[in-house]
DNA sequence: TAAACGTGGTC
DNA sequence: TGACCAAGTTT
């Protein structure tokens, strides 16, 4: 019995034969040649799995440098199992989105816990890893394992849509999607074919400009064919995010070494290092801010001097102004009343720890002008 | 369901 | 400079 327009009309506007002949013909001649898409790697569960969590919303450029690297660091699923969160972090630092570091190293245990340390082979002990939804289980089981799972991310909600001329915005047309996407699978070649589908994305049918006139779907484009592909997909309006000022202390003590605290595990930047500080109230000089926020956040005294930089940094959701200023430790021994832990550091050691982009910028700025340090 | 969660690049 | 975008998941 069918009931409406929307659950019986076809997902795809051609048959998925002939998409898939198309895609599949032009991804060999012009595929991404990408680390963890060949053998060995393509072979390796571990290797396909960190690549797809490390390219969350992440661009492939973007985490190119980080991946080897991490494999150097932490060579099988049992030694990123057994190794420390903060070295964990500290290889993560830069690529943003930390809990992803922290759930890869969490799953990694649960990998040697339920499956003995070979990463599974089905769509639900998959997505039951944390960090991992469906589009990551679907591109790490389908990429590895070659099975027929459909994927949905970025790239392909934009092909996708505009394939079928989806006049509403993607997270409202998820199930459309999803059906579209999974009758596109091939059976034949499913981790071509959902490459395929990522590439053509990032090379061709991008979000700006896309280049349909080398689209190997342009004959079968919905949006394309009605002249839409400028529109579609159709955007989400957007919340405009709030601008925050932070009083940002650099103390050092009589040594020379430098006051850090380690942020709470979960959360914002969660588990990495920072300079402490908080948020300007109104009416509050960035003076004023940093003594009371020192205060409350570690216990102790401190006279604050000379402004050292102004840093701003945009995350997802809102932007910060950090004034950061020099100051001297006067009296109390720091206590980790809002955040894990804190330390006393030289600027020789402080590379060791993770600490966040807006901080390293501060660390640059302090070994620039304390040199000799 | 919507907000939280980073960073780098582009226009 | 600011807005938008990029291989999403979690709560």
């Amino acid at each position: 019995m069918r009931s409406s327009i929307a659950e019986t009309s076809e997902p795809l506007p051609v048959s998925a034969a002939v998409l898939q002949r198309s895609l599949l013909d032009w991804y060999d001649r012009h595929g991404r040649d990408l680390p963890w898409r060949k053998p060995p790697d393509v072979l390796d569960p571990y290797r396909v799995w960190v690549s797809e969590i490390a390219l969350q919303q992440t661009q492939v450029k973007t985490v190119l440098p980080y991946y080897q690297r991490w494999f150097d660091r932490f060579p099988t699923i049992a030694d990123l199992a057994q190794a420390d969160l903060q070295a964990v972090l500290k290889a993560w630092e830069g690529l943003g989105y930390y809990s992803r570091a922290r759930n890869l190293r969490r799953a990694a245990q649960l990998v040697m816990e339920r499956h003995g340390g070979q990463f599974p082979r089905t769509l639900a002990e998959a997505i039951a890893l944390p960090g991992i939804g469906r589009t990551t289980a679907g591109g790490i089981l389908s990429s590895a394992f070659n099975l027929p799972l459909p994927i949905l991310d970025g790239n392909v909600k934009r092909v996708l849509a505009r394939l079928i001329a989806l006049p509403v915005a993607p997270a409202k047309a998820l199930d459309r999607l999803w059906a579209a996407s999974e009758a596109v699978v091939s059976l034949d070649r499913p981790r071509d074919l959902n490459q395929a589908l990522m590439d053509l994305g990032a090379t061709v049918c991008t979000a700006r400009k896309p280049a349909c006139l080398v689209c190997p779907w342009m004959a079968y484009c919905q949006a394309y064919q009605t002249n839409q592909q400028q529109q579609i997909p159709v955007s989400e309006p957007k919340a405009p995010i709030p601008h925050k000022v932070i009083g940002v202390a650099v103390i050092r003590n009589p040594q020379g070494q430098i006051l850090i605290d380690r942020r709470p595990a979960e959360g914002l930047l969660g588990g990495l290092w920072e300079f402490p500080g908080g948020k300007v109230e109104p009416n509050e000089s960035i003076a004023d801010c940093i003594r009371r926020e020192i205060q409350e956040e570690l216990g102790i005294e401190i006279a604050v001097g000379e402004e050292l930089i102004v840093v701003d940094h945009a995350y997802t959701h809102f932007k910060v102004s950090l004034h950061v200023h020099l100051c001297e430790h006067l009296q109390g021994e720091p206590q980790a009343i809002e955040c894990d832990e804190v330390r006393w550091v030289t600027l020789a050691e402080i590379d060791q720890f993770p600490f966040p982009k807006a901080n390293t910028t501060i660390i640059e700025a302090l070994k620039q002008r304390f040199p000799d340090a």
